[in-house]
DNA sequence: CAAACTATTCAGC
DNA sequence: GCTGAATAGTTTG
């Protein structure tokens, strides 16, 4: 865990359920924000991708970017998460 | 054409 | 192998 990469998995850690951010608002709450291309590739390369919700972390286009199990996974996940969400506010 | 975004690709330690 | 930056491609204005 690098200075970087901490910043980059709270960031990610802070979004809430059944939500997506994009790789520049990740890298603008890591302080980066000129960094979303590493935060692309620590995502990808993180060392916990159990424990870091890098499914939430998509393109700018609420489009799946690409995911560490698949991203028919990341799909799933985020329907899932969606309905997770509406359950625990709801 | 110009600008913005990107889960790719290359370089340094 | 991980971190950090640069490149090339697609989409939008």
């Amino acid at each position: 865990m690098t200075s970087f990469a901490e910043k980059v998995y709270k960031a990610v850690l802070t979004i809430p359920l059944g939500e997506v951010r994009s790789y520049k608002w990740v890298a603008q709450r890591a302080g980066v924000g000129r960094a979303y291309q590493a935060v692309g590739q620590v995502l990808k390369r993180n060392p916990y991708p159990l424990i870091i919700p890098c499914h939430r972390v998509i393109k700018n286009n609420n489009k799946i970017g690409g995911y560490v199990f698949g991203v028919k996974q990341k799909k799933l996940l985020l329907e899932l998460e969606s309905k997770l969400a509406r359950c625990l506010t709801g």
